[in-house]
DNA sequence: AGAATTCAGTGAACGGTGTTTACAGAGTTG
DNA sequence: CAACTCTGTAAACACCGTTCACTGAATTCT
């Protein structure tokens, strides 16, 4: 019956099983704890055999990331699949917060993800459902693009998009505009003006701002409590988006 | 003549040569490479005479974040003497983008500095000129307080900060017109309401928000010239702030 | 001045690391 | 059954942080 072959399926078990391993000694005791050597220990095989899977340490933490990605990802879509899909806002709300929520329950995995100064970073999600390519924090522009886009939003002029970036901006608005396309809700340039491309990067910036501060502890001041802040941002980004309050 | 002993003198040199040298591999090869083994080869010393000045590896990447943090400081307040006392939106500029400048210039020093997982980052900056504590962020937050406070800001309500907050920022208020007395310039609370280091701290997401996305290219899309956002960014922050456009 | 003490630096050692190499042996394929 | 593929091994190399007993110069004490 199953196609694959006695290896074949021993190797993808293996496979699964460094990972595991590699991701639960991240989220243990930090990057600099995945070790190869580790790894192997655990799993009862020795150092030299990972080669057989990974070209390098290097490349064995690569994989280990759009893992998380996915993982990520796969955590928002369950929260978003709990709001009623008409209410725009609230699925805003819940993508957001799911973000800050997984991050701080995951700040190692954040760190490497969001926060290395490796360059190599490949597609981020599945690669075979949107192979759009390179770049991340696609994980929330996506989810953020489809839901904007299927909302009349009412563009509230003023941040001016500065002329320079027109090109660039028109880059992501097609990837955003046929992200949400292959979603199946139809959308186009209009739906998704430029001034609202740029409102989204600039939400990301804020979003990811005040989760990276938090997540290492960089606020300038002790919060006892930082949520409110995170939601009094969201309410902003939100009402200048033209969604009213919830 | 001098006071210090000459057993004094050479410690404090070689100590400075350490640092200098750590920062050397940590700017050239990130801080994986910076070794004790690296550090006193170059040194032509070994490794463990350097547990002669640090209690540990930890340790010492811990001192070279201060000394970064001293450096940063140093240099953004060398931008700010450039520009004309009164022009205080020329000022907030200078900080921002000189701070964004040195983040691109220096992306190891500022993964290591402002994306660590490590909370023991203690006090940055001179810890005898102003000892605040814990935690960071102050570098950039401790002259835009100056600034702001010496400017009579209209507030435009709008953002209303959340009455949960209410106890922590004042604290926080509380030290940015502490440290901007300390300059002597006369401030009190009034003249640096709790919106106003609300709006503050919202400033410091974004700004961070961006500077680190752009070291840690985590933009969701390629972007040819990212100053423009920057720029624009910049201007509405201001611009929310009371601020004219340049 | 000479003895006592402090202390920066050494060399050897321990256990850890990534990575390469030659080699075994099971799984698969002709 | 032979030929081949591929996963795993053991040994080795060059690193790493850290500890320890030691030397010898700089300093301090008497």
């Amino acid at each position: 019956m199953t196609e694959a072959t006695r290896r074949e399926r021993l190797r993808a078990e293996t496979e699964r099983d460094i990972r595991r391993q590699a991701r639960a000694l991240l989220v243990a005791r930090g990057r600099d704890a995945v070790t190869l050597r580790a790894i192997a220990r655990e799993l009862g095989i020795t150092a030299p055999a990972l080669y057989r899977y990974y070209d390098s340490r290097e490349d064995l933490l690569h994989q280990l990331a759009d893992d998380i990605c996915t993982d990520l990802a796969r955590e928002l879509d369950a929260d978003l699949a709990r709001i009623p899909s008409d209410d725009v806002t609230e699925q805003v709300y819940a993508v957001c917060r799911g973000f800050r929520r997984w991050a701080l329950a995951h700040p190692q995995e954040f760190a490497l993800v969001f926060a290395s100064t490796e360059t190599t970073l490949g597609g981020c999600g599945p690669d075979d459902r949107h192979q759009v390519g390179d770049q991340f924090g696609r994980v929330f522009l996506e989810v953020a693009g489809r839901l904007i886009a299927g909302h009349p939003a009412p563009e509230p002029g003023p941040p001016d998009v500065p002329e320079s970036l027109h090109a660039d901006l028109e880059v992501f608005q097609r990837v955003l505009v046929d992200t949400v396309n292959a979603r199946g809700v139809p959308a186009d340039d209009d739906l998704l003006p430029l001034s609202a491309v740029y409102h989204i990067t600039q939400s990301w910036v804020r979003l990811y701002g005040h989760v990276a501060l938090e997540v290492f502890g960089r606020f300038p001041f002790a919060m006892s409590n930082p949520e409110p802040m995170f939601d009094s941002m969201l309410a902003e980004i939100l009402g200048e988006m033209g969604f009213t309050g919830r």
